[in-house]
DNA sequence: AATGAATGAGCGTTCATTCAT
DNA sequence: GATGAATGAACGCTCATTCAT
């Protein structure tokens, strides 16, 4: 929550007071703008749309964000703070690399399973062309790769993960397929159960497709 | 295809006939639309501008393509065929499953990393919420996923990918490291060698991450 | 006056008396109304923007003023009633017409030079089409010319001015020829001395700009 | 008619080719913009009022105008080239300084009456704060302050007009009135003979408001 | 077939004004 | 009296689309 608050006041030139941080009305608006951009898509979002939905004037939702824009962003850093703090706790409760890797994964799967509007938002946007946009969702891919980064590490000591393996190759495959696996259950008609793609995700990581037999070179 | 052309030609008094789409500006404007989609993304990108890259009036666009979606589900049907004509053929030099599959993501990256403009504009609608483009996307990725099917079940059968895993999730989490890895490059400032990537990620899907020591389960 | 305050009244809930008027917040509103109006014109100055200035709430000038136009109106009431006052003060200390036109035109540029901000708003909306303004500025012209008339009729009377001479128009003439003068110092960047130019200005109306040679007519 | 397109090349990004040049709507909207500015001032006037008044739709004005102040700003600039050239040609006509004076002033007067709408926009604006049209404004009052400066300093040669004036006082005092006059028959309601004021003025210039008597000292 | 001037629906945003506290 | 969050009408501007030439 006081992390909230200070992500508001530093976005805002004039600072909404107390009041406001802790209001509804934000929340509300939030939560609508994700209901109508995971609907519509972003441009086709209006703001008479979210405000509408939000139950507030047009007029309203610019006591709050500066711009449409600014909506989308603010979004973003709301739900990353809610859902990566989420995360670091879920790594911590694991020991080694290989379950805090499934720690990881299955919090990420059963978040977006729980939170769909923000799963369409996040997937959409997460390698869409906007220049607004963009710098709040690499920040936010860099902060994810940087947890699979250090249990990847992690794992090269432990000895359970390979060393022959380039970080920054290794935690990009990762963070990919999960999305890959995320997508997939977006466009699923039928909503079979997300968060359970975490251990064949991580059978398919560790051990990969191959048998012995199978040169790798 | 042919269902396609019924309703541009049901919507239009000069139906747009197949000589059309061989036509000279045809062409002109679907790459011009690449290039300022690429550079803009969709929304940001006006007819306007398009007609003026390619050179013609902006109400020639209309003589060859229904309205601006319909551009972009042309640059895709178009450049879907070019390329994955392409991949086939490329699958079927291999012999073995492992070979056929490093031979199509060599060709997939050296494509993309050939035709920068389509790898932008393909990565960024891939996951893009967008009703009127979203079904044509979806076609070409199930395009691709039915070739990986196709190598990962006569890898299967050869004994050389494990037969424990479901295509299904296999095929996904392929496609989803490769465009992890096409979009990393894309977003990279210094310009490396993309296709030089096939064999890193081929050794991360044969092998996996994990050594003998790392338990999947 | 009655007039004025007897349309508040009816529409507000909370009358503005008289007391209001006389009241601190009056006043600070004004001036900061005065600033704000002055630094960026009427049309682009908020209400917000004032009461910041005036360091009251939005709201707060609404229990002093009937809406944004009106704030303008009663600044004119307000500044007319401070330099009226004066104007009339230093005519009478003049004996001869020459010098109560003196004494005036000295002092009106003498005022203006030493409330920037005042003279600015004025010689803004002086000639600015606004019906709800208009008529204000309208009377404070025509206080300021029933001035000068009575000199101008004084000096006829006396035989040091023209008696060949329609009032109407030297009147008139008189205040355009000092308005021109205002406007020429608030857009010079260096700070000249305003009130200095009474002189030159008297000596422009009373010999003209001819010589004995140049015929009139 | 050159340095009218002249004008508009300059100041559209997109040039317009000749037909919108030599283009009716252009002057339709001009006429059309003068006649909404002169009736509700520029703020009250709004895109729609002008395009409805001008028989175009809102987004046509757009083609030929870069927003809604550059219609007011290439309106001066249209009216002032117009109007000058006329003041030039007419100043040649005199020989002695008072005659190009009077001829000058006569024209003025002459051309405000005929363009009301005009010369109630022209006058509004003149002294009115707004950057963006500021420039253009004073340069055209400029333009005509030079050319009442070269009228003053022939004068003075000839022996016509008094050589102990300083020209910059003068040439705005003989603006100052010129403005005065034109905002005295503009606010007045009996339609009286604008142009026939120009020998009157004259007269004030020249011998001045004083008898021999009145000591200008 | 090709053009590009013209259209007008639609949207983001502002800000004077209100009113519950 | 004082506040300032909330309102929503209003407007400038864009741009996909049309159609007369």
């Amino acid at each position: 929550m006081s992390i909230h608050s200070f992500i508001i006041c530093v976005s805002r030139r004039y600072p909404i007071n107390t009041k406001a941080k802790t209001g509804e009305k934000y929340h509300r608006i939030l939560e609508a703008a994700a209901k109508i951009f995971a609907e519509k898509g972003f441009h086709q979002s209006t703001i008479s749309q979210i405000a509408k939905k939000a139950g507030v004037a047009d007029g309203t939702i610019y006591l709050y964000f500066k711009n449409k824009d600014d909506v989308l962003v603010q979004f973003f850093q709301y739900k990353t703070k809610q859902v990566f703090n989420g995360f670091r706790e879920e790594v911590k409760k694991g020991d080694s690399a290989i379950e805090k890797l499934r720690n990881l994964i299955h919090r990420h799967l059963s978040e977006f399973q729980r939170d769909r509007d923000m799963a369409v938002v996040y997937q959409s946007f997460a390698y869409h062309k906007n220049d607004l946009v963009e710098s709040n969702i690499r920040e936010m891919s860099k902060m994810y790769l940087d947890i699979v980064s250090e249990i990847v590490e992690q794992g090269q000591q432990e000895g359970t993960i390979r060393k022959d393996l380039y970080v920054g190759l290794v935690k990009r495959f990762i963070l990919g397929s999960v999305d890959s696996a995320i997508n997939t259950w977006l466009r699923s008609t039928k909503g079979y159960d997300l968060k359970s793609m975490a251990d064949p995700l991580i059978d398919l990581f560790t051990r990969g497709i191959g048998t012995s037999e199978s040169p790798s070179e």
